[in-house]
Order: C-alpha cells, then sequence, then structure tokens
DNA sequence: GTGGAATAGTTGTCTATACCAGTTGTATAT
DNA sequence: ATATACAACTGGTATAGACAACTATTCCAC
C-alpha cells in the first residue's frame, strides 16, 4: 500500500491512504482512526512521519486529534465547505432542499472583451456559454450563465455539463478549483428575468457573478447568477 | 529570550518571537528571515522543533517557504483579512474610498427575543443599539445597526463608540474576533431607508446582517446593514 | 460505594542525525 | 564571453528514540 522508493513522499501516500478510506466508509465519521504507534508499525515506518500526514489531514479538516484519547475522523467535508464557494447543488443541499437544473442553452462562442479579461484569454477566443435555470424542490430559484474556456475543458458536452461540474474536473483533468471570487449586488428584475423566475418587474433580485480559480491562479469559470430574492439569502462564515 | 523548561513549549514561543519581530519591523515584508539551521544554533534547539513553529506560522499565513531559497515574511496581515471579514472602514479604504460615519442614536435597551437569540444570550438582557449612517467620499452608502452585550464591553460610550470597534476591543479587551457570519439579502428601499440612503421609494437595496465572533465562540455583536445597491457591491474571496 | 493509586494506552514535545532536492553564486574550462 | 561544474547554501523528507501530558480503566483500600 505503501511505497518506500516513491518519488511521493510516504507522508503523502499515508494522507491519500486515510483520506481513501474515509471516503470508503472505512473510518467511520467521529470513530477513532488507528494510533499513530499502530500506523508506524503496520506500515514499518517512523512515526513522525504517519504525525506529518495526520497534521496535515488535520489542517485540511479531515481529522481532529485529542490528547490522551486518540485521532477522530471529522464530520463530512461538504458541511465545512459551505463556510465559501459552494456550487449551487451542495448549497441547496445544505438547507435541506432538492436542487435540479433545466438547460436552456449550450453554445461555444467567442468571447468578448469584458469575458475575455476576466478569464484572462484574448478576446474571441472560444469560450462555452451554458445558461439553466436552478430550481429547487422544482421551484425557480435563480438564472444562470456559465462562461468557461474551452482550451482548457475540450470534451464538454451537454450530457457530461449537466453533472456536477466541478466533480468532472476534478476526475478527468485531475485539477481542482483553490480560490473563488464572489461580487454580490441587489438589483431589480427586468422583463426576461421576471418572466424566467416567475416574479414581477421591478422585484428585487439577487445578483451573483463569481470567477473561480484553478490550483495554478488560472481562472477557470465565470459565473453570473441572477437570484429570486424572496427565496434566496446569500449565506456564509468567515475564520480568522 | 526562549526558556527551554517552561510550560510553554518551546516551538510556540519561537512563533512568539518570530512573530514579534515581524510586527516589530525588524523582519521587513517580502525579506527572508534566518535559516532553520540558524534559528537551531541560536536558540540551541533542535532544527525539527523551528520547523515546527515556522510550520504553523506558514499555515497561520505569517511566513512562506520557498525550497533551495529561503523562508519569506508574507505581506501585511490586514491585506490578508480583508479577503473575508471586514468592517466598513477597511472595506472603503481598500476600495480607494475615504470612509466616515454620523452617529444617528446611541441606545442601552433591553434585547428583543430574536436578538438575545442571535447573540446567546437572555431576553431582556441589555444591549448596545448603535444607529450610524456609513458614508464614502462624503456621500451616504449604507445605514448601519449594532447590537452590542453590555456585559462583555462594559466601558462602551458615543465616544469611543466612534472610533473603530474592532481596535476597541482589541486593545483593551485583548480579545480578538475570530469568526462571522454573514446573511446578504436583497430587497427595496422602504420610505424611511429611502429618505436617510437618498433614494427613492424602490430602489434596489443590499441587506447584510452579520455576526461576529471571539475566540471562544462567543458572539459579540451583531450588525444589520442597508447598502444603497447603486453604489456598493459586495466583494469577496474565498480560498480552498 | 467512594476515592485514589497503578497502569496502559493515547497524543504532544523535543532531540540528533541523515540524506534528498532545489537555488545561487563562484570558480573553472572552453 | 559563455558554458559547465562545483560548492555552499536553502528547505523537504525520514528515521529512531526519549520523555511529558493527558485519558480511561482497573483494582485496591477505606
Amino acid at each position: 500500500m505503501i511505497k518506500k522508493n516513491s518519488p511521493v513522499p510516504i507522508y503523502h501516500q499515508l494522507e491519500e491512504y486515510i483520506k481513501q478510506q474515509i471516503e470508503n466508509g472505512l473510518l467511520m465519521e467521529e470513530a477513532v482512526i488507528p494510533s499513530e504507534r499502530e500506523y508506524a508499525q503496520t506500515f514499518q515506518i517512523s512515526r513522525m512521519t504517519v504525525r506529518q500526514a495526520i497534521n496535515n489531514l488535520v489542517s485540511e479538516g479531515y481529522l481532529k486529534r485529542q490528547k490522551g484519547r486518540g485521532t477522530f475522523v471529522n464530520k463530512k467535508k461538504i458541511e465545512q465547505e459551505l463556510q465559501g464557494m459552494t456550487s449551487f447543488t451542495e448549497d441547496m443541499l445544505s438547507r435541506g432542499m432538492s436542487p435540479s437544473s433545466t438547460l436552456l442553452s449550450f453554445q461555444i462562442i467567442p468571447a468578448d472583451k469584458k469575458t475575455a479579461t476576466h478569464l484572462r484569454m484574448e478576446e474571441n477566443d472560444f469560450v462555452y456559454k451554458i445558461k439553466r435555470i436552478r430550481l429547487a424542490d422544482d421551484a425557480p430559484m435563480a438564472l444562470e450563465t456559465a462562461y468557461i474556456p474551452v482550451e482548457l475543458v475540450p470534451g464538454l458536452t451537454e450530457e457530461n455539463s449537466n453533472l456536477s461540474l466541478y466533480r468532472y474536473i476534478e476526475e478527468h483533468l485531475s485539477l481542482s478549483i483553490s480560490e473563488a471570487t464572489q461580487e454580490i449586488e441587489a438589483s431589480i428584475a427586468s422583463s426576461p428575468d421576471a418572466e424566467a423566475l416567475g416574479i414581477n418587474i421591478g422585484d428585487p433580485i439577487l445578483l451573483i457573478e463569481r470567477i473561480s480559480y484553478l490550483e495554478n491562479e488560472v481562472p477557470f469559470e465565470l459565473v453570473k447568477s441572477t437570484f429570486r430574492a424572496d427565496r434566496y439569502r446569500f449565506v456564509h462564515t468567515m475564520k480568522r
């Protein structure tokens, strides 16, 4: 399971191993994991190396330590992630609602100047433009338009764009999103917005514009969302 | 400088020492700090102990490491903090505007049920209720009402409430704010809001409700703000 | 029963050492 | 002048062992 002569450090291998065990349900939530000495023994590695792996998982929020007792699996990662970047799907799930979406259009178009700037690409380079209605418990909640550079995700189709895009990226491109900026603005529904969302012209709406970045600080997607203000409030938690 | 037989761990002493050096300007921004081996030598401690201290400061954002080059002091902590919790003052400064405020009222009242719940106190316990108009470049930007438990900050007066409240707390009570939750909502201006902000009834406004928590997870203040949507967008950055 | 000591298990701190892997500047060879 | 090689630094990974601090359990004396 752990390769000693691998270029990838032992502590990192152990991290991945423990994460795997958690995801596969072999280490249950709130349960103790094997002790540091036990890991050291079974994998024939030093206890300090085990500590390095566990320390990283602790600071990533997977585990928590308790002196004299042991090290425990934390509650679901999802619950923590919503202290910030959340996809619509996760957001709604965390509120106890059932999310769904309807694809309105799926296009590949040249980027206009503003979009190109945000996504740090050349004007007229191609982007996917994906429009959706987002529903929660089958009631319209938001209109969403996403722009994604074609170059970054060549294989995107109408079908797989329907799954969680983030998951698609992490699994197929082995990249993950590390940062996002959001701008939130209040406005008033125009005629097409009102019609799509089933509200009246002049009703308040919440505009959210998010840019997500990959690990290498490359901007990955620009999402403009229009939320019904009567049904949606934006919630977030900040630490430190 | 470092006491070996102290109950406080050596790595923690070293952390405090390095933080001090940074705050006193003895270690400049972007400059290299002494190497791990150097610290170990001068304080006669193990290099691994030095690493433990530096690791903590790295994960707290004070330092960054670069293999082969050295360890460097990060840019100001303030600049990082505004990727999240921001007071109005810091927020406006970061946008290049000049913030000011006018005190509308300063009361001590018994908390109603909802406020008491948010601040985790008993109904009818006393709270400060502080109403202000917030200005940016002398133009009205927001209406703000803050509720703070009297018990937590006994000495608050009209005068010192005018300074940055956060600074007051950190300096006089040596407590600091570690976490905050915000809820952001779009709405439309009612008559008194419109009048105070100099806009029309029915114009869009952004409602922000923030609860700040001290290190010990005690809720410290509840702030309800009403922003002019034509002048203010809420911006924030999320990492990981 | 209650309190307290002994014990065995946990994580926490710390040392001393070794070698690996990047970076940089300098000396040398061409 | 321009490469190339080397040396001397940096942080990164890993080992083995020691003792401290804390928790839970067991057992014994009262």
